[in-house]
RNA sequence: CGGAACGUAGCGCAGUCCGGUAGCGCACUUGAAUGGGGUUCAAGGGGUCGCGGGUUCAAAUCCCGCCGUUCCGACCA
């Protein structure tokens, strides 16, 4: 592709909207343009991009025996009703305001409705459907560029089987797909256990890449691989004591001391010695969630131990509810249902709240002052402690979730009807999988993992063109006869090329747009190698240079360097 | 949805406090020079100052309302 004929509007500077460097660079290298909070539109060349990541997604779902469909964004209101998911979804589901129809942001429903009366006896399964299209969710707050967009494009599958055993089949073809696909784009990533959540469904596995852009945070071993979303990671971590004598209980007068840092100071003690204290409300009634020192209370955790709502109590209901505010509240004398982490249990000569503004209890002992107390692992896991697996060190941290495979099983079939006969001519609703990969999130992804100070530096296959080649100085003869020649012959040998023939941009203009774009291999003609019969070739990613005779190009090019 | 900031040419910004002919850099157009790391000189084009209302002889500037964008948080399959 000619330069000079191409619309690639490189910018030197990046409007302040963008933020990360994948959002600047994709704007900075004319690769993307927003139009409006959270919806892009493509430019040519990134667009070329995204088509070679959308080919490796085609190829490895057709792999493993996937057919390609296309479903309609626009979907009957009524649908969706039907499954619960109107409601389910909230202000996050577009809704088309003169007709009853929504815009689709996942399409399980629509699945479910052709497969109905379509698939209608184990023989007609396993089967694998998916599509590559753009998703609409009204996201509250967009942001990162097109990591979190309302319009994005998205490659769902589903697999409809007769079983359970099926589903486990369907899902471990998923993985391995989905292991194929990050490895062909070159990103370095790692799998996840988590929960299901909203999608409903028994087993579910993240793919993530660590990005501080990420809305996600992640505990990781690298020694062992044990990789977990923070909601349900586990480490080792040293628990309070108990000493052989417990000391008596006494308050202390700790004037605006309310944080566990400011009481340690304040007191010379360690964290170790300290007790938090959170209140919650769970289903109206107060709770008293005891962490150990500055730990941070697992809201997801919580939840899945005691079940139904729970929130954090509001400033105005601690006072009501303990008789201190925030940073004075303790177990000591508290009137409800407490539970602590369980590195709490059964230690003795704490300090925690008086449940008293300015004051604090020492010498508590769990056992002997809160018998009723209830442990369970309630903490968050923090940068730095053991991995539960291998005792390796733990590393906390934010990731962007860029896919996810979920064993849905039967919640849509039963809503929706989808029934089957089986061997025994027994009804059964069909057993369905559902797996997600943001086509844009990879794309941003790779450029998260692959730029320096000039641009974009990238990796086949995904690299938009191959070669980047310059003509320096195309109003000389020599020059652009050479390039034109080498350009021809680059293109014959198969590769994509693109060619800055640009008769009026300056050689340091050249090389700055093409470190911007980044392509792989750079072949640059100017007039004094040319002289020679040579000319440059750069390699983008680690600057070394080689200059060839013009009849050993192609050569060249055969090996990388 | 809570907190904060911003909105002036395609992009980056100044001007707003203290009302009085709308500016700078980059990009763009024309011409000339240059031709291996955003080169130089000269001459140009481009703006309902986000929108609406108000105050005023006069509003980018002051007041009110709205919209948009971004950041932090909440939310999030």
């Amino acid at each position: 592709m000619r330069l000079s004929k191409s619309f690639i509007p490189t910018l030197k500077e990046a409007p302040t909207e963008a933020v990360i460097p994948s959002h600047i660079l994709m704007i900075r290298a004319g690769l993307a343009r927003q139009l409006s909070a959270g919806i892009y539109s493509w430019l040519p060349i990134g667009y070329k991009a995204l088509r070679k990541i959308m080919d490796i997604i085609r190829e490895e779902m057709n792999a493993i025996g996937g057919q390609e469909f296309h479903f309609p964004s626009l979907n009957p209101k009524e649908i969706w009703e039907q499954t619960g998911r109107v409601e389910a979804f909230g202000d996050i589901l577009f809704q088309i305001k003169n007709r009853d129809y929504v815009l689709a942001p996942t399409h399980e429903e629509i699945v479910a409705y052709h497969a109905k009366g379509a698939i209608v006896s184990y023989k007609d399964m396993p089967q694998i459907w998916y599509q590559i299209q753009t998703k609409f969710r009204n996201e509250p707050r967009p942001r990162s560029g097109v990591i979190r967009g309302r319009q994005f494009i998205m490659k769902d599958a589903y697999t409809l089987d007769k079983d359970d055993a099926g589903l486990d089949v369907g899902y471990d073809l998923h993985d391995k797909a989905y292991r194929s696909i990050f490895d062909r784009c070159r990103l370095k990533y790692f799998v996840v256990g988590a929960s299901s959540g909203a999608m409903g469904g028994s087993k579910s596995e993240e793919f993530m890449v660590k990005s501080d852009a990420g809305e996600d945070t992640v505990a990781y071993c690298e020694k062992c691989g044990y990789a977990s979303n923070v909601e349900v990671a586990q480490s080792v971590a040293l628990p309070a004591k108990r000493h052989a004598e417990s000391k008596p209980v006494y308050e202390i007068s700790t004037p605006n001391v309310k944080s566990i840092n400011e009481l340690c100071a304040f007191l010379k003690i360690h964290e170790q010695e300290t007790a938090k204290s959170r209140i919650y409300i769970h289903d109206g009634q107060p709770v008293l969630v005891l962490m150990l020192g500055n730990d941070e209370v697992n809201e997801t955790k919580l939840g899945s131990v005691i079940g139904g709502n729970v929130r954090p109590a509001h400033p105005e209901e601690l006072k009501e509810i303990t008789g201190a505010d925030a940073g004075s509240i303790g177990p000591i004398d508290f009137k409800h249902r407490i539970i602590a982490d369980n590195l709490l249990k059964d230690a003795n000569n704490l300090y925690s709240g008086a449940n008293k503004n300015d004051f604090h209890i020492g010498g508590i002992d769990l056992l002997r002052d809160a018998p009723k107390i209830e442990y369970f692992d309630l903490r968050t896991v923090k940068s730095g402690e053991k991995c539960i697996r291998c005792g390796s060190t733990l590393e906390v941290f934010k990731a962007i979730e860029l896919g996810h495979i979920f064993k849905l099983g039967t919640k849509y079939s039963e809503a929706l009807g989808v029934m089957f006969l089986d061997e025994t001519g027994k009804e059964k609703p069909i057993v369905m999988g559902s797996y997600g990969i943001g086509v844009e999130r990879i794309f941003a992804c790779f450029i998260e993992q692959n730029y320096d100070e000039k641009g974009i530096v990238w990796k086949e296959p995904l690299a938009p063109f191959n070669i980047h080649l310059i003509g320096l100085n195309m109003k000389n003869g020599a020059v652009s006869e050479a390039c034109e020649k080498i350009y021809i012959e680059l293109i014959a040998d198969g590769y994509e090329v693109l060619f800055d023939d640009r008769k009026d941009v300056s050689a340091g203009f050249k090389f700055n747009d093409a470190d911007l774009l980044g392509m792989p291999i750079q072949v640059i003609v100017g007039e004094k190698n040319l002289k020679e019969e040579k000319v440059e070739v750069k390699n983008r990613r680690t600057g070394e240079k080689k200059v060839v005779e013009l009849n050993k190009l192609l050569e060249l090019l055969k090996k990388p360097f």
